[in-house]
DNA sequence: CATGAATGAGAATTCATTCAT
DNA sequence: GATGAATGAATTCTCATTCAT
């Protein structure tokens, strides 16, 4: 029943296989929603195949946020090559971070939202790895409001409060846009717009 | 097994017992991974007595979030008494909500970050009575800044965008400063200042 | 909420009043998916109200077979005592079984069709006089038959064996109208008819 | 507890020996006092195997059915086969009938007796199923009568609904010489060959 | 590398019933 | 006579996971 026929995708390696499906179903159905046997199906595998190649559920969920996490690095990473325009390569950038967390809310979710806790398990390898990268991408921020601010496109503000504060918005739109669904929010783009120039409009010299 | 002690607390009413424990195993664990066998055990009753006071585990939900909302409006209506300076009334509105959050976390997550959306079904009454309390609270809001708005005290924004953002942003922090502790924030204050201050002059006149 | 107000029914014993509601549900529902509380919930009195009257469910349900077989009995009674025509008389008790099946599936059920095992507890006070009555019951049948065949309006056979393929045939028609409501059955009428004329036909002298 | 040993019938599919648990437990103590639990007791595995074979407990209660109809089935087409003498025939195959719930009165009760009804959800697969192989077994019925009335053998009664009822008087003493053991039965065979002639005389032409 | 079979634990929920009042 | 509060036990069913192959 299903796990024989596998339909012609091309031979990605399993790994990537799971990986992809198991986004996807989280990202439609929550974390909590997806079994392992769910995965399976989709991939048309046998449950216990996923278990080859990851440790546990949790673990699953781990790899996925790293991996968007990396991208989300990688997308910081090439915006701030180019910084003849600090401020508009925040603008972008406070996009590019919103738009990732809308895209991925259970990646976003577990990296962002949830109380560490229950989820992360201080001590083991994937958390110091996810740890260190959620570092490194908020370094991005704070090197492009340094920019800005010695650039005097923006007031002399301290530039590691300032980088919070911008963060904190920027994740107030991403996680409230995810999580409350039943609320008349105004056209989403419109929203994250109006937040980003205000933001911006806040802070200029 | 344990229901026989049952400790000095017969008093309180025991709907609120449940409520208080359920809000407190719903935060530390998630309103997923706690089960109502979980928090009967908790209040040492059995999981049949739960249900003598609510409906299923999205109404015990539900009703939290109507808690914690209802207090927040009572606060905001004091608030909102005194409009003779809309946008000093705006900036302790948004200290009265971050602090709210700061000083009772428990209810800030459960109502505004746990929130499984899947959880929400339109057309249930509880849902339809949470839905109304928000959209209150958020109304206090909309207005502060709508009378900013009309007293030229704000550039000519539109209102409920505006609003929208700025509740976002008021959110951010919040929820940031509550569950992520291990961050190396600058001083909660400040960073609190900082991002309020940002917000208005973004958006004065 | 709902045994408050206890609409204006005439002052039926309260008894009484919880086995017309009993059967009532018995029958739209069937015994085991009908619980105490909804029954109570139907005549708006409380769960506890019920054990006040009646030991247990196995209790009312007896109650309610006695109650009914009584009525079967009552309506045997007064066919058999109008003997001038027994065909006819043969006729109309069948009528009157199969119909009274049919009315009652639940106590048909208990009664006639449920291995006793676990229903009835033979020794039990209930239990013997639910016995007695169905044998009562079958008497008339036996009565009728005999009276047929004194009267030569069938040929000479043995009574209780032909009573017993009557009853048989009765009961067959009656469970399976009863239980195999998905059988693409012929009109019910025409297929009790039938049926009891080919009994009689295949008696005739 | 329980699910170490396995006494010695590991080679018979575990399939059949769930159908055959479930079968005996269901005749017992009826199908909705059976749960899925006591039957995983019963064969000494844990419920979640059940599941590994059946979708449900209603899937579970059709493979019965299922099973037994087959065999009823096989049985009536040996008959079938010679129609030289069609009255013959029907006297036959009601005997077959007869006793072959007599011999497995644990597969007629639960295919013939027991049968919830709310169990039956048209449109599901093993519905159609169940109602097809019943059909089946049935169509023999009907193309044997038809037989005895195109030969004259019988009146020119209706086929169909002659065949329902002697379908239903077959099952009439069927069932109750299955479920009521106490009753004071004249001699079993006396019985059954007494409603058969019975049935018979009365449809000759 | 992959799987089929199996399981222990636990999920939400409902039930018949009792007890103190 | 009636009830509100409470419960233990049971229900169906799903889950993450493991083990022998």
């Amino acid at each position: 029943m299903g796990s024989k026929e596998r339909r012609g995708r091309e031979k990605k390696e399993l790994r990537q296989v799971i990986l992809d499906a198991a986004r996807e179903l989280f990202l439609k159905q929550g974390y909590e929603n997806v079994s392992m046997r769910k995965i399976a199906n989709q991939i048309e595998y046998s449950p216990t195949t996923i278990y080859l190649h990851f440790k546990d559920k949790v673990d699953l969920l781990h790899c996925l946020c790293h991996e968007t996490l990396s991208q989300l690095v990688k997308a910081f990473a090439a915006l701030s090559q180019d910084m003849k325009d600090p401020v508009n390569c925040l603008r972008k950038g406070l996009r590019v971070y919103i738009e990732f967390g809308l895209k991925y809310p259970d990646h976003y979710k577990v990296t962002f939202i949830l109380h560490p806790d229950h989820v992360d398990q201080p001590g083991q390898e994937i958390y110091e790895q996810t740890a260190a990268i959620s570092e490194e991408a908020f370094g991005f921020l704070r090197l492009i409001v340094a920019e800005c601010v010695r650039r005097k496109k923006f007031r002399k503000v301290d530039v590691e409060t300032t980088s919070q504060a911008i963060w904190s918005a920027a994740h107030g739109v991403t996680s409230l846009l995810i999580a409350h669904h039943e609320f008349p929010w105004v056209e989403k783009n419109k929203l994250i717009d109006h937040l980003i120039e205000m933001l911006i409009k806040g802070l200029k010299a």
